[in-house]
DNA sequence: ACCTTTGTTAACCATTTGGTTAAAAAATGT
DNA sequence: ACATTTTTTAACCAAATGGTTAACAAAGGT
């Protein structure tokens, strides 16, 4: 009745192995004896389940991106109430994200080292963000007076601010705090209702 | 009457140098070679005035660091009323850090790559940030029943995310929402007063 | 059984990279 | 002017690192 564990084959090792190494250290301070060490292999087989250092390195870098780039155009796109909108993406991106905590830090960093990069491999025709309809519907609801006048563009900033950035500065916060793994979990748990409360607040008449 | 422009010394500028390569490369990504030709200088009197990389790199994120924390620090030491302390530390990180944009992501990213490197290097019985009388202002204020029921903890990390945010993700806000280096400093000048009365519309009665 | 393809390894190679050495300039003191 | 100290350089070195080779083992097909 147990179920046949299947061996992991060796390219999902390598490749589990590869996000852990390319996340703790960057592109630039992974070694590839590292990801083979990580993966319980040879050098070689590395390379001969991938060219190279600079092909490993995109597909990881993607599937991260790939992971947090979605859901932020979802809520562009989202046909909802604005209010909806914005407690739904912050109770589902911080789900995402509490799985792998370090991924915005890693893509942000890598972004910024070599945007052009980012630009050409992310971003070659696929799903651009477009924040165009998002930030209209703020400025429908300002006119309808439902809302109070703040800039969209500002309001947009703030939220996704707060949602990501407690990842971003995760060990900071938490040696500053003194907050465990555990309490870290818990209070990044608490705002997925926080910070809609916090902006609702901040923006209802 | 114009004054006597004494050349940079080569200290001064191997310090530059090595400032604008590791905060765009990172430590792990920056070569000495770079610094030294940044520098206009030979690697090998690099090594002359600074013993080895490490050295360097402390130097360097010492600095860094030194722009970023005590000012945290000083919001959380300050005996003035909450608003107001909201709003001056809105105002003075924003024009420090805009000056350095790129400083934040470099230092939470190398605090990451090694946490405990920046727990005995930068705080070395140094200005340690303590957020306990921040915090204790803020129920107090509560209690005093001036401002709504808020956690301080949440609204301590609101405040920091809404304003550090926009700097870690420049490049990822200039590409998404297409504005040019100008607007995106135009946009950070706004937030000074955007995100005090952002803040003060989420938490007053 | 035998051949072909796929997976895996140890040893090796070329380049990059942090760092050193020894000697030449430049500055400083007397 | 001369000796001494400080600054700067070209050449060099050893270790690290990404990547390759060639041979070996395993799997799959016939």
């Amino acid at each position: 009745m147990s179920k046949i564990k299947k061996d992991k084959s060796t390219e999902e090792r390598i490749l589990a192995a590869a996000k852990k190494i390319f996340v703790m250290k960057g592109m630039a301070g992974a070694r590839m004896q590292d990801i083979a060490d990580e993966a319980g292999i040879n050098k070689a087989l590395l390379h001969y389940y991938f060219k190279n250092k600079e092909k490993l390195f995109e597909v990881i870098f993607l599937e991260a991106a790939g992971k947090l780039f979605p859901k932020i155009n979802e809520i562009f796109l989202a046909d909802k109430p604005l209010f909806e909108k914005i407690e739904s993406f912050c109770a589902e991106y911080i789900s995402i994200v509490m799985e792998n905590p370090y991924l915005p830090l890693f893509v942000l960093n890598e972004i910024n080292q070599d945007p052009e990069y980012f630009l050409s491999k992310v971003w070659k025709g696929k799903n651009l963000p477009m924040p165009e309809k998002f930030l209209a519907q703020i400025e429908q609801e300002v006119a309808k007076g439902k809302i109070k006048r703040i800039s969209p563009l500002h309001l947009l900033m703030n939220l996704i601010s707060m949602t990501v950035f407690p990842f971003v500065a995760k060990p900071m916060f938490q040696k500053n705090l003194g907050l465990d793994e555990l309490q870290f979990r818990s209070v990044m748990e608490q705002r997925k209702k926080e910070i809609p409360g916090f902006i609702i607040d901040a923006i209802k008449k």
